[in-house]
Order: structure tokens, then C-alpha cells, then sequence
DNA sequence: TCCAAGTCGATACACTGTATTGAACGATAC
DNA sequence: GTATCGTTCAATACAGTGTATCGACTTGGA
């Protein structure tokens, strides 16, 4: 089987609303962006479509191979900008990936699991690369910083939108975290055995999420500005 | 609804395969261990233990509870060395924690999704937290230095465990993916388009998986040592 | 006009998490 | 010792999932 990027699409059969790898795209990254994943079943996008979901698989081998599909489409929207310093990029491909991601929120569900190949995360992968060459010259090197940015990128966003999901179903009445994690921890708290995390809930402050993304972040930044031995003392 | 890890059991009848809470829990990471999540399914972790799915549910209210509980487990193997610096005590409980990941491998379908809050995992937490108080003793300060750490090293393992699979699946004959994708890859590529992507195929080495987390998580720590401001200027 | 190829829909299968229901059981009260 | 009550468990059922199979239909080319 070759890939889906370069595989044709059937022709279609005219008298039949019309359909093609684009359009189950769309469906399927508008369902999911309204319900998730499972929104986003071959039932319910065939259904978005006037088909049935046996239809889709002339289209796509696999559900697999939509969801890259998908993950791809949505890699169109970050755009990665040329002409500035390696870190003045990295740092908007960074929120743009953000960005994207809070659109899109079943995309941390992917991101990170398969390799991104098609041809819109070729392109951003081409240009946060060539960004980063300018500080690292050597390939290795350069791999070894957007390995790293992409790594805690994609950590944070699914942080963030785990914390998201979680604020919004169990959140919407709060009452029911506060009636069972609240209780739970306040009273293992108050055993003493966490001193740490106890001031961290009594004393601490909440920056909103888009500090919190940004303040790694620059951690991050500051760490490829700094570091100076490849690979590290302790590999 | 009271939290899990404060919710008694059901005693158990006589003359009965005798079950936990941790005979449960530990069939279920036996299987997903050997399986993925998906061989830890209620029926089949229910038919390990010689019982129905239902009964499983006198023990735990969701299956969301029984990953829960799972993950709280693994996180009893993650010790965190006390009495060094603060670099040395975070670099160890990275490597504890990758080393629980990959006995582990379906933890990082887990981790961020949810919160950690079962004793085990507020275990971890604090003496994390305790470690990086030496280095920022304003408690939200420590708290952004670990939130950034936790996001690189949970983005990390995802993605090194993702690859393990894939190369596992594809790989195993690894035929299927230089059949599919390496063709694929090298024809885009030799449009010219991605000049930076072909000079790391090309001329590019492999670092083994343990060096790539190493050093990631030298530069986040580099980070961490590094920064001074709270948050970023650009925050 | 007739046929081969391509496209599509219906049906079916194995599987998931869990709501419901009712039976079997242990401990308690008389 | 017996009746009762609340807990614990098994069976059944339901609405979903991805996808294999197969028969019917449409269409382009000879």
C-alpha cells in the first residue's frame, strides 16, 4: 500500500452527492472540533456527508489514515515565519502550534504518537528546521534542539487541554470536584506528609495558560541558547 | 461520589475467588503490559481474575477510575532520591520516570491527560517539588519550573514510546515502511522543496533513545538553571 | 450493445463500556 | 432457628466502534 498522500482518490459516480478526500477531511476536523474524537467516527462522517461509512473507505484505507489526514490539515494553519532570528521563530511556531491546538483540541490526542509526514507538517518541519540551522549548523545538532522544543510543546498543550477537558466536564458544576478531589486532598494534605504541595495550594497563585505556555517555553529557549556540549555530560 | 482512594471495597464473599481493589489493578497492568490498554479491557481484566465484568464495578466506579488507579501504581516505582541538588535529584526522577514508561509503555496514553492524584503520584510530586524549592524557594516559581520539566519529559516519552510502536508494528518487517513510506519521503524530498529535511535524511545520525531523552532533558534543565525572570517578558 | 472495472450499500462480526435486573448470599434481629 | 434486609454478583441488553465480505449498481471502453 503506498502512501495516502500520493494515492488517487476514486473518481466518484455522477447522481451521487459528490465526495472527495478533502471534503471528508473538512466533515471529519469540523465534527471532532465540535465533539472530539469520538465525534469523529467513520459512521458520523459518512452520516456529515449523506453516506454510508463503508463509503469512506474508498477514499481512506483506514481510519488511521484519516486522522493523519487530518493532523496534516490543521498543520496548514501554522505557519512558520522566515526572516527573523532561530529564536524569534521557533517562538511564534510555538504559539501558532498553540493556537492551532486550542482550535483543534483532539489534536493533542495525536500529536506525538505517529511521525507527522504529509506535506503540511513536511513544511513546517522544513522551516522550524532551517530556523534552528542558523544556531546549530551541524544537522545533528539542530535535530537534537527541535527534538526537544517539540517534545515539551507537546507536552504542555496536552496539559493544558487535559486541564481544559477536565475544567469543563467536572467543572461546568465545579461542585463536583470540589465535593470529591477537594475533600481528598484537603484531608491527605492535612496529614502533613506534603508540606511542599500544601503551600503550593494555600500559597500559590494561578497564572492563566497562555503565561504558563509561555513561561516553559522561554525555559526551554533559554536552555538551546545556553547549552553548549552535544550529546549531554551524562548520555 | 468520594474519591477512589479513599472508598472502601466490598468485603468480598466466601467460597470466591477472593478480589481487591489491587489484585484488580494489578491483572489490569499485567495485561496492559503485555497487550497495550486494549488487552485491559473490563471483560478480559474481569476474565483474568476468574470474574465478570460487572463485578469489577463493586470495586471501581469507571473504567476511567481503574486507569486511575493504574497509574497512581507505576507511580510507586518512580523514587526520588532526597539530599542532593536540586539538578541531580530532578535528573533522576526524569530517568526513573522514563524507565517507568517503558515498562510500562500504555502510561503515556495516560500521563497529562488526567491529573495525578492518587498518594503515590502526591508522593512524587512533593519530593519533586522539595528538590526544586532549593533552586526558586517562591513556591510558584518552583511550581513553573516543574510544570515545564513534567511537560518535556511526558512530550518526550510519548514520543519515544510512539516510535518504539511504530517500528514495532511497521517494523518488524520493516519492508512495510520502506516500502510505503520511504518512497513516499524520498520522492518529495527529491523535489527540493524541503533542502534542511534532506540534509538530516541524508547526512544525519541516530542517536539511541536514552541519549535523545538525555539530552532534552539536559537542555530543559540548562533551562531551568539558566532563567531569571518570572514569568517570560514575552508572557 | 455488452462487458469488465470500479464504486457503493447492506449486512455482519467481534468488541467496547456500562445500565438494568434479579438472584444468591451473609449478617443481623427476633 | 428463622425471617429479613442489604450487599454482592451474574446475565442480559444496548448503543456504539472499526472494518471484512459480498452483491448490486453505475459507468467507460470495445
Amino acid at each position: 500500500m503506498d502512501a495516502v498522500w500520493e494515492r488517487p482518490e476514486p473518481t466518484g459516480r455522477a447522481a451521487l452527492t459528490p465526495l472527495s478526500r478533502a471534503a471528508i477531511v473538512a466533515a471529519a476536523i469540523r465534527l471532532a472540533d465540535a465533539g472530539g474524537l469520538d465525534a469523529a467516527s467513520l459512521r458520523k462522517v459518512g452520516a456529515a456527508l449523506d453516506a454510508g461509512p463503508m463509503r469512506l473507505y474508498g477514499y481512506v484505507a483506514t481510519k488511521d489514515e484519516l486522522l493523519d489526514l487530518m493532523v496534516d490539515e490543521v498543520h496548514a494553519e501554522i505557519d512558520v515565519p522566515t526572516g527573523t532570528d532561530w529564536r524569534t521563530t521557533l517562538d511564534a511556531w510555538a504559539h501558532h502550534t498553540r493556537a492551532a491546538a486550542l482550535r483543534h483540541e483532539w489534536l493533542v490526542d495525536l500529536l506525538g504518537d505517529r511521525p507527522a509526514l504529509g506535506p503540511h507538517a513536511l513544511a513546517v518541519g522544513e522551516a522550524t528546521l532551517a530556523a534552528v540551522v542558523t544556531r546549530f549548523p551541524a544537522i545533528d545538532d539542530a535535530r537534537r534542539a527541535i527534538t526537544t522544543l517539540r517534545a515539551y510543546v507537546n507536552g504542555a498543550l496536552r496539559a493544558e487541554i487535559g486541564e481544559l477537558r477536565a475544567a469543563r466536564t467536572t467543572g461546568l458544576d465545579k461542585h463536583d470536584w470540589q465535593a470529591t478531589h477537594g475533600p481528598y486532598l484537603m484531608r491527605v494534605l492535612a496529614e502533613g506528609n506534603h508540606p511542599h504541595v500544601a503551600r503550593l495550594v494555600t500559597d500559590g497563585t494561578d497564572d492563566d495558560p497562555a503565561t504558563v505556555f509561555a513561561t516553559g517555553l522561554d525555559i526551554v529557549l533559554t536552555g538551546i541558547a545556553t547549552v553548549s556540549r552535544w550529546p549531554p555530560p551524562g548520555a
